[in-house]
DNA sequence: TATTGTTATACTCTATAACTATA
DNA sequence: TATAGTTATAGAGTATAACAATA
């Protein structure tokens, strides 16, 4: 058993008791958020949308016509990720571009006719991703973890 | 308001009534896990690792000598994931190959002396990361998103 | 001048799939 | 056949830098 004079050196070898990484929440965090990726694709996989991609459809299909980077803002994502998102969204048919007569630095977005189609059928069933997700919990244990990570979450 | 007999694509639009991103399980995990991601880097960023390297090396740390896929089901990483970090510790000198005399097919991992030192020093500072990560929530707040969260990790 | 928005580049992590080698 | 490892491809996320436009 551990020696309470021993140097940490000695003890990390083969004896995790000074560190262990299961139980952190960083640790726990990634795999968390890699079940919830796997749902979502076996749930969505018709769609061909990555989470990200879905979440700046479903945003643009609330808000409309907003810039890039506001697009960003509004769904957690930095200036370099949304560009990466939107322009394989562009690819896809799903959004266009225009420009903004008040300020030409905007690049302004809007769902195509086809991206209003496949995100009101996205929208059908992405419910069902958060039910699977929250299956091993009881109603007010998914209340209680999302207000938990809602307050830990930048 | 919103009529009891419109349908899902009038209701849509500018309406998020019939679906909101904030409160999904698997948003609200991507912000968590970004900030837990940002908080690591900014609490160990003087040793130049990733969170998933620093799993792998403090596992290794902790299991001594195991192959390479053996190591990336001890710290959640798919054979591709853990050949890619692997292969960047590698670069770094923490971490060398060897072969098992009983299957051909294994790469064998072990902590070089400078990763064994370089864990050492990553370990005292880690509980660190945590700690601020949780920052927000009582002891009691933390235990419970702790527990909540491995029971939907995979 | 300082800030904001966009674009570009580089690196890392993740996942899937195809492939080789071994058991 | 089943498993281990490798490689290719694609998307996501982050950081940094460069540049243009605006305040």
């Amino acid at each position: 058993m551990a020696a309470a004079n021993e140097t940490a050196a000695q003890r990390s070898r083969h004896d995790p008791a000074g560190y262990r990484l299961e139980p952190q929440i960083g640790y726990v965090l990634r795999r968390a958020h890699q079940r919830a990726t796997q749902i979502f694709n076996s749930v969505m996989g018709e769609f061909k949308v990555t989470p990200t991609q879905f979440a700046a459809l479903a945003k643009l299909d609330d808000v409309g016509r907003v810039s890039q980077n506001e697009l960003g803002r509004l769904t957690a994502m930095d200036p370099a990720t949304i560009w990466g998102v939107v322009s394989r969204l562009l690819k896809q048919g799903y959004v266009v571009q225009s420009t903004d007569p008040n300020d030409a630095r905007l690049v302004m977005l809007e769902l195509t006719e086809t991206g209003r189609e496949a995100i009101d059928r996205m929208k059908a069933v992405a419910a069902e991703v958060s039910r699977e997700t929250l299956a091993p919990l009881t109603e007010e244990e998914s209340r209680k973890l999302l207000d938990l990570l809602s307050r830990i979450g930048s």
